[in-house]
DNA sequence: TGTACATCAGTGAACGCGCGTTCACTGATGTAC
DNA sequence: TGTACATCAGTGAACGCGCGTTCACTGATGTAC
């Protein structure tokens, strides 16, 4: 074995125990166990839980914001200056999600750990992903913002989130679902199929018609 | 203090703490201690901590479910056999999800138990909730498909809980998003608000058009 | 080429801690006769 | 009305267990002179 071996087979075992269960209910017992390595090299290769939590994340998040600024750039340059459209911007954060994981590790695994950062209490984790790629998901809305001119921009802000909240839950719960699918309507639905299924559905959410008295106390201009 | 007063403190003080936290990081002692009880007392009265997180559900779930089949009724007594508008069904659950925990609890905490329950580990809460409160949901569900006669039956599947996600994420996620909001856009938000916002985007998103070719091998007519 | 030392991945065993649960017990209230 | 017993909410202390982390140590490899 090579040196770092270990270092990847903690990682791999951990993201697959951390996904199938969650962080607080996977101990390092379980982990080293099952990836046959010592108990000790968890601390010795990452300092702490909570560091090996972030190092799996950051295997995924590193390579997937390092693409998407890329396909962003490309983006930008083949429109000029000029607005990209709505779906095109959609179009592409889609196949980024999808291309990167490929590389390597399971698409799978990558949804449910995102779904996991939201849920599960570790409030470092969700301090630790805001911090380190809060900036491309702000790119990324800003480019939302010039192709949805007409969206008050709290309005935006809201679809966003409940889009956010389709896709990682569906994702992340994809396993169960995909059970059921299968039993009810004999269909076997891939992650493939559920984003050609998932694309008119969130189109038509963020273009829904606005929604109508503003009851709010607190008044807005467009 | 009267006997079961007990049962109730320690019911308000352990959902709240589920709520903010999780339920595999928060101890009994947590519980016990804030609600000023003895430590052995959860078990005494419930038998054991699992227990105790289905019997916080039940104290929601309860009444919502007796509720919403009172509302059913009516609805389908109103339309004598017919058809019910999709929007009259949605706009019944929402305002049924509304009026139960106001009673007495915090609608708040019970939107992130919600979510909780579906994205912690906690296999014997998801079957628990499965077993006890699956038929009103069906119920509604079939409503659903008698509304939307155009949608193939796996479709609406699938966009029933692409809606679900939307609701559950944004709700339950509520304190943080809500901060925000405030900060960015000075607007402060409540769950009334939040449904009204959200009432187009769901109907938008289930009569969204049917997705492109349905590249799998599995061929379905309508 | 040979020796001394430094570096570093990895190990085995133990540490203290907080956990859910158990158990023998108390003290108040209700019931039978 | 009085005594004996049963029931039941609640208690305090302890149980064993699994947890994340620490620490002294090993053994292989690289570096200096």
């Amino acid at each position: 074995m090579a040196q770092t071996d270990t270092v990847t087979r903690i990682l791999d075992t951990a993201e697959v125990l951390f996904a199938e269960r969650g962080f607080a209910e996977t101990s390092l017992r379980t982990i080293t166990s099952k990836a046959r390595v010592n108990l000790a090299a968890v601390n010795y290769h990452f300092g702490s839980k909570k560091a090996l939590i972030q190092a799996v994340f950051s295997r995924y998040l590193d390579p997937f914001t390092e693409r998407f600024h890329g396909v962003l750039d490309d983006l930008e340059a083949r429109h000029a200056g000029g607005v990209i459209p709505l779906e095109e911007l959609l179009e592409s954060m889609a196949r980024t999600v999808l291309e990167v994981p490929a590389e390597r590790h399971s698409l799978k695994v990558f949804m449910k750990l995102l779904g996991l950062a939201y849920s599960q209490a570790q409030g470092h984790l969700r301090r630790y992903i805001q911090e380190e790629y809060g900036s491309v998901f702000m790119r990324f809305t800003e480019l939302v913002r010039r192709a949805t001119p007409e969206l008050p921009d709290s309005e935006r802000f809201w679809r966003l989130h409940f889009v956010l909240g389709t896709v990682i839950f569906t994702l992340s719960g994809l396993d169960a679902l995909r059970d059921i699918a299968e039993k009810d309507y004999g269909e076997h639905v891939t992650v493939r199929d559920l984003i050609r299924r998932l694309r008119p559905v969130v189109v038509a959410a963020l273009n829904a018609p606005l929604p109508e008295a503003p009851v709010a106390s607190h008044a807005e201009a467009s």
